[in-house]
This record gives C-alpha cells, structure tokens and sequence, in this order.
DNA sequence: CCATTTATGGAACGATCATTCCATAAATGG
DNA sequence: CCATTTATGGAATGATCGTTCCATAAATGG
C-alpha cells in the first residue's frame, strides 16, 4: 500500500526534540534552525511532517501536557495519600532550585506566561492546558479531604487555584533564582493552607 | 552653554511610551517599529536618546520597579495595618480578573518568566527587581508581625517568598484567564496562610 | 529493472529584525 | 546673519525570520 522513500527519522524522537526547544527557548523566541538542529532533519523533512512551526508547537505542547498529566495522575493513584501526593510534587520542584531543570520551568507556564490571552492557537492550548492541571489539583484535593488530610471545609475548586497559582509561583520563584531555602520554606507554607 | 537644535520630545514620555510596550509585548517580541511608533520619535532620536533597544527596556524597567515600588511603600506606610495593605494588594490584583489589565500581568514577573536565567543585564534586572519586591513584603510581614496580624512564630523572610511566590502566581492565574472567583479564592486561601 | 511515489537537501523568497549612516532641517550663541 | 551644533527623517545594511519551491535521491510495487 505505502509506496516511495520512508521518512529517515522517528516522528516521535523528532517532536520530542522540538518540545525540549520550545521548553527552553520559548515559542517565538524558539528559531526553525534552533528547532532544525535538534530535531535533525531538514526543513522540508520539518514542514512535511508537522506543517508548520505553530502546528509543531501545538504538538510539543500537546506532547508535553499529556506526558506530565499522565505522569502525575499515576503518581497521584500510586501515593499512599492524596497529601503526601502533593506534598512530594511541590517539595521535590522546590528542590530543584538551582538547577539547570529550574531554569527551564514548565512549558505550560512558560508558554501561558509567554502568549498570555492572545487570539491564536499557541496561546488557547496553553491556558486549556493550566485548567486541566487545575482540575488534576482538584481531584487530589478531593481524595485528600476524603482522606482526612485536606480540610474538608473548603471548597475543592477554591483550593485546586490555589494550588496552581502556587505551582505556577514556584516555577517563577525557581526561575528568578530563589534558593533552595526560599523555594521550600514557600513551599511549606503553601501546604499549610491546605490543611487548615 | 547649550548649543544647537533642542529634542522636540519629552525623554520622559518616550520613556513611559516605551515602558508600556514592553510590557505588553515583552523583551523581545517588542519591535523596533512597535517602540518607535508608541513613542512618536524617529530611529535616529531613539539611538541618539536611549543607545540601544537593551539599554531602553533596562530603563523601562527601571522606571517601572521604581514607580511600582514607590507605590506600595506609600501605600504600606499609609496604610493602617501592614496586614490590611496586603489584603488590599492582593485582593485588587484578584479584582482585576478578566480585565485588559490582567492581561498585560506585572512588567517584573513578565520580563523574569521571559528572561529566565539569561546571562544578560535584561534578565540580571528582572530578577533583581523580583528581590526588590520580596524585600517589599518582607518589611510588611515584619510590620504586621509586630502588629499581631500576622503569626510572629513565622519566618518572616519565608512570609516574604511566600508571598512573592503568590504574587507570581496570581499575575499568571490572571494571564490565564482565571475568573474573579477563581482568583479570588486563591487570594483568600493565600492570606489565610499569614495568619496562622 | 522500471515507473512511480515520496523524502531530502539546499537554494531562494519576501518580510522583518536591530542598527548605522548620511544628508538635511532647525535652533543655538555670538 | 553667520558659523556651529545638534536633532531628525529616511535610506541602507547585513542578519535572520518563517516558508516555499525545485531538482535530486531513494525506496517502493509491479
């Protein structure tokens, strides 16, 4: 059925490239030859395979949303507590102050910071992105106050807010260079507002 | 002792022109033309007046740290309690939710997202400026420590990143498109966490 | 092996970027 | 009014942007 030449290189090791560029550099500041270079190939291979440098973008985005909400929906289900879930997620980030991984941040953030409310594609996929975070948040606070963890007297969706503004805070913090200390003593506050 | 032809502009005006694109537009996707054009001024005035498009945004920069703080230090010595300015403060900002204010976020917090950990002055400000802040709510904490608002068990210089880190994440919830509710309950939850 | 189909490399395009330069306009002090 | 100084408008520069196009290479099914 398939007939001529087969594509040279994996797709998936392609778009994976162009996430960590669009992670790194952001989504305008992100150049075709930036993005050429670490995905190896050329540009017509680029412009063949994902269109252009917007659908590349989306489907960076999409690839990384997907892959951090899978990944912390597992862990969420994994973890003895949905407080002890939370507590590793926002002390192990505060951890990485420093790094070379906090620099980065989180292209979620990163990107809705970036396109803000802006009309386009780019811009609409990162803030849906930021709302599905939040209702992963929602449903930890839930399964925390059905635990007994979380105080069940506030509302759910006030504290899954709370909980992203907090994140997205961090990742600000980590990446204006706050230390360590700075990082995880905010931290430990912010976990405070969900007990009480 | 002045010889010569007189500028036709006011470097202040320009100055604030400037301020004001970059920070709807940020560093980089600020163009030339876009400045030029907010700042009714020819190519040649700009590099006469300001040297560079870096050396222009630090000053924007400078202006907006120094007007933004200037403000809260008024606004805090004015206020009647160091508690009820943070309030204020925050609670504002979560007002602003849905508005074209909100949209533009704060230049400080844009500028250090954007720049991140770049080697350039540009990036060196940003964060810089995010200290400045911090020191900000540092001497608010300590005053509404002593004023009893605020629990005095507490670290104040951890009060203070935790509430830079919310800051942080306020100006992004609001970039996002967060309703007042949502940003307001997380405002609420914040400052819940001053008093215990 | 051939005709067909598809991928590939690289040149080329037009637009825009930040910056420089120059001829000219305009205001000055004397 | 003149010589001098500075600001101004706009053209020009070289680089880079995202994208398109085309000739060629490579693999296919028959």
């Amino acid at each position: 059925m398939t007939r001529g030449r087969p594509i040279a290189f994996s797709p998936d090791e392609a778009a994976n490239a162009a996430m960590q560029v669009f992670w790194a550099r952001g989504y305008e500041s992100a150049s075709t030859r930036d993005l050429l270079e670490a995905m190896r190939l050329s540009r017509s291979s680029l412009y063949q395979a994902f269109g252009n440098k917007e659908q590349l973008f989306l489907e960076a985005l999409r690839r990384y949303r997907e892959s951090l909400l899978a990944r912390l929906e597992r862990r969420l289900e994994a973890a003895p507590s949905a407080m002890g879930f939370l507590e590793m997620l926002f002390c192990e980030t505060a951890q990485e102050a420093g790094s070379e991984r906090a620099a980065l941040g989180c292209l979620i953030f990163n990107s809705a910071s970036e396109l803000g409310q802006q009309d386009g594609l780019p811009s609409q996929h990162a803030r849906q992105s930021i709302v599905a975070i939040t209702a992963l948040f929602q449903q930890a606070v839930m399964r925390g106050q059905a635990e007994g963890d979380i105080a069940p007297k506030r509302n759910a969706a006030a504290l899954a807010s709370y909980l992203t503004m907090g994140m997205a805070g961090l990742r600000t913090l980590l990446k204006s260079g706050a230390t360590t200390d700075q990082a995880s003593q905010a931290v430990e506050l912010l976990l405070d507002g969900l007990r009480r």
